[in-house]
DNA sequence: ACGTTACTTTCAAAAGC
DNA sequence: GCTTTAAAAAGTAACGT
């Protein structure tokens, strides 16, 4: 039996830094190349990085969100594109801003298929979401740690709202405890 | 004084007001879903208390109203679908589905998922199948249930696939098409639905 | 009856309506 | 509450061929 914990993956980080300036998003929508900017639509410009891949929201305020990428060292390395970039437009930015970590979604795999309508029940119809006519996941807000996973049928699962690499570990580890004493594994 | 006292008659006018359209929007929308008069009762009594603990603010009445109704018809073993509560309703399927999400939450309506089981029989005499049938396609329901095929499916496609399905092995054969207008799912779910459960069942067809 | 694309759910931040 | 961004899960739907 593998442990389930051996197939996370991380598959989004959003994080949230700033470069401490203003910014004139009219002309940096102007001189940088692939940016996508429609205020009337949204008020943040939109400039995607191809290595790693990501999407970097730029705000007026010289606050900027990045999400996308597949790990931490990925936002940080597409954040650096950022503010080089930035740079070459004669736009002052700090030396290394403090980028926050704000949500990370991971995926994982059980390894076994899930009956939901037996773990809904299980798990208590009020802590739990589970309506397969809107949604075939099951929604369940873990407290410790602060995360809400989705459960499939399938066994594989999402959990996201964590902002650590390791509450998808302490997620994957509270959830499989519970469904194996709940005797809802296998 | 006088002011507050005209502000409290004229809150207590429109609060009445709203009551009264929100009991007759669900009256409205209950008789166009031939939903029995003991059902609409639950619904009125769940808007009554959705509207005493504030649930209404920030959304609109139709769309409380559509949800309780919706979460009335489950509670009582008759559930319509939220295709068929949001063809009478002037609010979407989205925003009726999130509202009930929101009002199950809030008032602690402990709501399993459906059974797949409750919509067979509606189903069935709306196709005007037999007795036998519905009790094949419960059958089918039930076995294949067990063997976990449930998990994560819409009930009414569930239900409309076990339904096709019986009415082949009745020999009482209704097309594709008919079941998934009553059952208001596409053909490819049903096909999808179908193809799973014999499988399971170990019928050949 | 395929295949493709797209929508449903969860999460967080940003600025502004 | 909404707007935008990205990503996974699995089911359902709506296109075109």
């Amino acid at each position: 039996m593998t442990d389930p914990k051996e197939s996370i993956t991380i598959e989004n980080v959003v994080a949230s830094t700033g470069i401490g300036q203003e910014l004139d998003l009219e002309s940096v929508a102007m001189d940088l190349v692939g940016a996508d900017y429609d205020p009337e639509q949204f008020p943040g410009l939109v400039y995607r990085t191809q290595d790693p891949k990501s999407a970097a929201l730029i705000f007026r305020s010289g606050k900027i969100v990045c999400t996308g990428a597949k790990s931490t060292d990925d936002v940080h390395e597409s954040l650096a594109i950022v503010f080089d970039e930035l740079r070459d437009l004669s736009i002052q930015v700090e030396d290394d801003p403090e980028i926050t970590v704000q949500n990370i979604v991971s995926s994982a795999d059980l390894g076994r298929t899930l009956n939901l309508n037996a773990i809904a029940i299980g798990l208590g119809l009020e802590s739990i979401e589970y309506e397969p006519e809107q949604f075939p996941g099951l929604v369940y807000r873990l407290d410790d740690p602060e995360v809400v996973a989705l459960l499939f049928g399938s066994g594989k699962l999402v959990i996201t709202g964590g902002k650590q690499v390791e509450d998808a570990k302490e997620a994957v580890d509270v959830i499989s405890n519970r469904l194996e004493e709940l005797g809802l594994l296998e | 004084r006088l002011r507050k006292w005209q502000e409290r008659i004229r809150t207590k006018d429109a609060g009445e007001r709203n009551l009264q359209f929100a009991l007759s929007e669900t009256d409205r929308m209950a008789s166009a879903l031939a939903i029995p008069r003991s059902v609409r009762e639950v619904a009125c009594v769940m808007y009554r208390r959705a509207l005493d603990e504030n649930l209404i603010r920030g959304r609109s009445i139709e769309g409380v109203a559509t949800s309780t109704l919706y979460a009335a018809c489950r509670m009582e073993g008759i559930p319509r679908s939220l295709e068929e509560v949001a063809a009478v309703s002037r609010v979407d399927r989205k925003e009726i589905g999130r509202t009930y999400r929101y009002v199950a939450q809030e008032l602690s309506l402990k709501m399993e998922p459906v059974n797949p089981k409750k919509y067979v029989p509606r189903f069935c005499s709306e196709l005007e199948l037999s007795e036998e049938v519905q009790g094949k396609a419960n059958e089918i329901i039930d076995t294949t249930t067990e063997k976990g095929l449930l998990s994560g499916k819409s009930p009414t496609g569930y239900a409309a696939a076990a339904i096709y399905a019986s009415s082949l092995l009745c020999n009482e054969k209704k097309t594709q098409r008919e079941v998934a207008d009553v059952a208001q799912v596409t053909e490819v779910t049903i096909r999808n639905r179908y193809q799973e459960q014999i499988e399971a069942m170990g019928i050949h067809h």
